[in-house]
RNA sequence: GCCUUGGUAGCUCAGUUGGAUAGAGCAACGGUUUUCUAAACCGUGGGUCAGGGGUUCGAAUCCCUUCCAGGGUACCA
């Protein structure tokens, strides 16, 4: 049992012995003591105010004295108005250390026998990726480690939006203008080459417009009839329809924007266990419509058209199925939700998508509700913030996108000119120095994205580059080089380091005491879907770390051998945290740097 | 209009499910290196927690309301 459970069930029982009263177990607020006061863990007296008929200073004064008669880590204790600071004996966090953290299993949890899927990035496929995809990638992939870390049995998949009239915009674009270029005759990554097309067709599609606003007609007619959006209205028939020529061609750029969003994805390090394609999916769902009016959950409009009343729960009437009879984007999501479970039969599934969305997504999951899925109430919605710039939203047709594979090469390159100008890797090889710069610059990057928030909105000054200094990424990645130079100085190994039985300081203590909330971190991360709270957690870490190294005479001369091989044995499992944390949020922490 | 999410130091962000005098980083200013990596450490200044009201021993946190910003709003995805 360890002490917090101890001090609540004396809490407990003090209650009984001293005023008869039956004091409720979540009545006993623990919390960790202020620095500037005497001891590690308070007992916030007011609830039980209530139940001692004292004031809170002699209710706290009672509980002091009977936690320290009856359980012995509690060596004193102070009071502060209503709260009661308790002392807990050194030896108590000396053997925490000794017996949990230094167990290789600390902070590993076994499988919980639960399977969930995490759907991220699900690109378009007629641009390159931006920040605000970046931002969703390393989200999605950071909460599936989470998960996997905390226990569950993960799956990862990616639903590429490879069809639609965005897409053939890029494509009847290149047919026009595009001469027969292609990734290779113009030494352009296949994404970045289809996008450049998608501007293109915006751009000739925005002449068309205007020069039919100045014939007479409206913006809204004109955006109709303009030749450039009817020939890619007739594309997508003839896509639909399968006419060899389209499908060729749309296989061709396809073809070259998965080998850009490789590229991509490599230099993110993210990755996936499975790829769903719209083109595979967006006939589906029809068959659920027909579930749905089967069971009266939709109804039929007279026109045909197929709607679902949410008007009881809030929301409005949503259409599910065109009076054709074609899909709409719910429609598919519908399909696709039933294909995805009858594939992996998960407990749960985690969309990470923005939150532009959210409306979307409330829906979906309220229909399948309604339409008896089980499997319902495992869905949610990973909602994020978008991305802006201080300048606003970022739009890709308006070219006012940062770019993915160009930040993530900027990032690399101010990775190097601090690396050098430090001067401290000279003696690295060329490979040595490139995965260096690499892991630095996305170091700095993921961590800026990561530690905020995911539901908030993001800020990202293109002028202003990612700090690599205070609370950072590098800042995180140093403190693990640190400990690891420290190690080596000192010849320690693990494997024979051994338990050490001594003294500890007021910052050791702090240290342990962080350390030990490492498991519950992880918990609480993933079960809250955020890696920020990992992030901050880690920061925490690190700083408490470089406190303790500065303030510490120097380790490797330290002559009480059990003083030296606890001090030792603390930086080393600093370490493990620190990377262990790193890796989940997909960062990697180097040895040296 | 309605729904929804935000608003915390000059800037970027935390704030442990309602607890003590609201914390970090950056930027500014001052200090620390003959000692294990100074991408570090220590210190100073900086706040109407958007405004107002309420709930209670106690509110950045919960409720009401106003303002500001983002997103959504029935056949785009």
């Amino acid at each position: 049992m360890n002490i917090e459970h101890k001090i609540i069930a004396a809490t407990v029982a003090a209650v009984k012995e001293l005023y008869q009263q039956d004091l409720p177990e979540n009545q006993v607020n623990l919390q960790d003591t202020r620095a500037e006061f005497e001891g590690q863990i308070t007992i916030v007296v007011f609830p039980v105010v209530r139940f001692s008929k004292k004031s809170p200073e002699a209710t706290a004064t009672d509980l002091g004295e009977y936690l320290v008669a009856n359980i012995e880590e509690v060596t004193a204790f102070n009071v502060v108005k209503g709260f009661l600071n308790l002392s807990i004996a050194d030896a108590y966090w000396v053997n925490l250390f000794n017996t949990d953290l230094l167990n290789p299993s600390f902070g590993v949890f076994s499988p919980n026998g639960k399977k969930v899927m995490v759907e991220y990035s699900s690109p378009n496929t007629n641009k390159p990726l931006h920040l605000g995809h970046v931002r969703n990638n390393l989200l999605g992939y950071s909460v599936a480690e989470l998960l996997k870390a905390s226990g569950y049995d993960v799956v990862k998949v990616n639903l590429v939006n490879d069809r639609g009239i965005h897409i053939c915009k890029s494509m009847l674009a290149w047919q026009k203008w595009g001469n027969g270029e292609t990734p290779e005759s113009s030494l352009m990554k296949g994404d970045h080459l289809v996008g450049k097309y998608y501007v293109i067709f915006d751009k000739e599609y925005k002449k068309e417009i205007e020069a039919l606003k100045l014939e007479g007609q409206t913006e809204e007619e004109a955006k109709k009839n303009a030749p450039l959006i009817k020939e890619a209205q007739k594309m997508l028939q003839d896509w639909e329809a399968g006419v060899p020529e389209v499908i060729e061609l749309w296989k061709t750029m396809n073809g070259w924007v998965y080998d850009g969003f490789a590229v991509s994805y490599k230099n993110l390090g993210v990755d996936f266990d499975k790829y769903y394609y719209e083109s595979n999916t967006y006939l589906l769902g029809k068959g659920t419509v027909d579930e749905g009016l089967e069971k009266g959950v939709f109804f039929k409009k007279p026109d045909g058209s197929v709607w679902i009343d949410l008007t009881a729960d809030g929301l409005d009437q949503k259409l599910v199925l065109r009076a054709d009879g074609t899909s709409v984007y719910i429609t598919q999501d519908l399909g696709t939700a039933q294909m995805k479970y009858d594939d992996f039969k998960m407990d749960e599934s985690i969309y990470v998508v923005g939150n532009e969305q959210d409306y979307h997504f409330k829906v979906l999951f309220l229909i399948l509700e309604k339409l008896g899925k089980s499997w319902a109430t495992g869905l949610h919605h990973l909602s994020y913030g978008m991305v802006d710039l201080p300048s606003g939203k970022m739009k890709s047709r308006e070219g006012t996108v940062v770019d993915a594979d160009d930040l993530v090469a900027e990032m690399i390159d101010t990775a190097k000119a601090k690396t050098e100008a430090l001067g401290k890797v000279n003696d690295f090889d060329e490979e040595e120095k490139e995965r260096l710069y690499y892991n630095i610059g996305m170091g700095a990057l993921k961590y800026f994205l990561l530690k905020v928030e995911p539901k908030k909105r993001l800020l990202f000054d293109p002028a202003e580059s990612i700090d690599f200094q205070g609370n950072t990424g590098p800042f995180i990645q140093y403190t693990h080089a640190r400990i690891k130079s420290l190690l080596l100085k000192a010849g320690y190994d693990f494997a024979h380091a051994g338990v050490a039985d001594a003294e500890i300081t007021a910052t050791e203590k702090e240290m342990i005491m962080l350390l030990a909330k490492y498991p519950n971190e992880i918990q609480s991360a993933a079960k809250t879907h955020s890696p920020a709270v990992l992030a901050n957690y880690l920061y925490e870490v690190a700083k408490m770390f470089n406190k303790f190294y500065h303030e510490t005479p120097p380790i490797i001369k330290e002559e009480n051998e059990a003083v030296k091989k606890h001090r030792l044995n603390l930086s080393f499992v600093t370490a493990e945290v620190l990377k262990r944390g790193m890796r989940i949020l997909g960062i990697a922490v180097p040895e040296r740097m």
